[in-house]
RNA sequence: GGCGUGGUGCCCAAGUUGGUCUAAGGGAGUGGUUUGCAAAACCAUCAUUCGCCGGUUCGAAUCCGACCCACGCCUCCA
């Protein structure tokens, strides 16, 4: 069986097949840093890790590459907003972002390219597209892509270019191009962009949006690879347009499989910065969810499902990666000498959870294998039947499927201080007086250390405690 | 107006190239086991039903038609 993905463009399932044996090309697209990224946002880039270790379980070496848009529209009347230069605004938001993506325990892509790092190369890129004719330029000094001269422009997005037109916002554009449709390479300076600015065969000005994507995947990964992906919404105009510029650019066929994934919602609408509706990471670990939670709600839902976030959604996911979590260290702990392994369990649970992943990464099957072989495991744990080398296998299988999933070792990211050792005195003392079968002392000692927000667990092994 | 997605138990959610669905899995609830208590775990229970109506079929959550509802894209956006 081979792994099959929803490919936007062709609008059904296809077996994937890698340009290069063994080997995955991906570029995902990654955030305008000119703010915090909010978890609508992760929900994005937690979907493309995990396709990236989904990919990695399935034994392939995968190539990724996600950029960072550092200048556009944005950056540049944000810096200006609080008066400070561009580069200081995007590297405040650079540094964040690479902290969340630790806190969600993202695997880190082989390359991160910043746009403002190829500028030359989408110059050269812009005057390839010239010189094949593709383009025009304006008074102003912009440089724009005539859709016109490209065919299948509009296949990626379903979009039939000649009916697009109603709904565009004409006179809004400030610029002078031909086509209400037509998309800009090169954008002209003008006042609002400060001292953003850099030279060009066509005068002063920056790049469009689109350009970076397919200069940086091009340059990282080739003229065609693999796989590339976003949020939904970037299917147009983004995709679109980075499809466009590429084929025309370069004549490679660019991107075999294009992964989209939905929305996050919030009282079903759309999580977005325009609707204020939104919570950043930073605001969840605040109020003390768990980043694993965070990032098991986020994973656990199929990515081209929308996903309605609330609060309620997170305890549950707390809850779910507990159970994972306390039968992993039941697993470790267990010190029984059954007779019975564990490989026909084994078996099916990894045959099932593959089964399910390898279609388009339906996550919900590969988690019931996963839960069914828990209650199993915990099962012939409680009932002594597990021998020690069938738990250790299912140790290693967990830790398999954790690969995939990446829940089992995370920080939560709470900033709480715990003295431990004062922790460890109280439950001495608890011990003591449980000893002496003194249980009112034993509970106030509870008591005063849930107030603390310490649980304490007793366990064959002694008393073990967690926050909260 | 054009294009598209989704409506499954109390909540989340898989299944949607028809029969193995007498519908996975997680959470909540209820009863029980275990435990000094607590937590966790285990056992049992929890949709004759898959938005609504009609049709095709020996047989439909799955196919066809109509309808209702929600959401999205066509404009910066993960």
């Amino acid at each position: 069986m081979s792994i099959r993905f929803y490919n936007t463009i062709t609008r059904q399932k296809e077996a994937f097949q890698p340009l290069e044996t063994g080997k995955v090309k991906m570029y995902t697209c990654g955030p305008t840093v000119y703010d915090y990224a909010h978890i609508g946002n992760y929900r994005t880039f937690i979907f493309e890790d995990l396709l990236r270790r989904y990919l990695e379980f399935r034994g392939f070496d995968v190539n990724q590459a996600m950029n960072l848009t550092d200048v556009d529209d944005n950056t540049i009347r944000r810096s200006r907003e609080r008066d400070i230069s561009l580069t200081e605004l995007t590297d405040e938001f650079k540094a964040a972002f690479h902290a969340d993506l630790k806190t969600l325990n993202m695997q880190a892509a082989q390359n991160y390219p910043e746009a403002t790092n190829f500028i030359p190369q989408m110059i050269n890129m812009i005057s390839d597209l010239e010189t094949k004719g593709y383009t025009y330029t304006t008074p102003d000094g912009s440089v724009f892509f005539n859709i016109g001269k490209y065919e299948q422009y509009g296949k990626l997005a379903n979009l039939n270019p000649d009916e697009m037109l109603s709904g565009g916002r004409v006179a809004d554009d400030s610029y002078e191009k031909e086509g209400a449709r037509d998309f800009a390479l090169w954008k002209g300076y003008k006042a609002e962009d400060g001292d953003v600015q850099w030279e060009s065969p066509w005068g002063k000005g920056r790049p469009g949006w689109h350009i970076e994507c397919s200069v940086m995947s091009t340059e990282l990964l080739g003229p065609h690879f693999d796989i590339h992906c976003g949020g939904v919404d970037n299917i147009f105009p983004h995709h679109e347009n980075e499809l466009a510029q590429s084929v025309c650019a370069t004549g490679a066929d660019f991107v075999n499989y294009w992964l989209h994934s939905e929305y996050l919602l919030v009282d079903n609408k759309k999580m977005s910065k325009s609707l204020n509706n939104f919570y950043t990471l930073r605001d969840l670990l605040d109020q003390d969810y768990p980043a694993e939670a965070i990032r098991w709600m986020l994973i656990t839902t199929h990515y081209r499902q929308k996903l309605n976030f609330s609060v309620s959604r997170l305890e549950e996911a707390q809850k779910a990666v507990n159970r994972l979590r306390e039968f992993y260290s039941k697993l470790k702990a267990y010190d029984g000498s059954g007779e019975e392994d564990a490989e026909d369990q084994i078996r099916v649970a990894d045959e099932q959870f593959t089964s399910a992943m390898d279609d388009d990464l339906n996550i919900s099957g590969g988690l019931a294998a996963i839960f069914e072989l828990v209650r199993w495991g915990n099962r012939s744990m409680v009932e002594g039947r597990l021998s020690a080398t069938g738990a250790n296998d299912l140790i290693i299988l967990i830790r398999k499927f954790d690969h995939v999933l990446g829940v089992l070792d995370m920080e939560s990211g709470l900033n709480v201080e715990i003295d431990a050792d004062f922790i460890e005195s109280k439950i001495a003392d608890r011990n003591e007086a449980r000893a002496n079968k003194d249980f009112t002392t034993s509970d106030a000692i509870r008591d005063e250390l849930v107030a603390l927000g310490v649980e304490l667990i007793d366990t064959p092994e002694g008393t073990k405690w967690k926050m909260k």
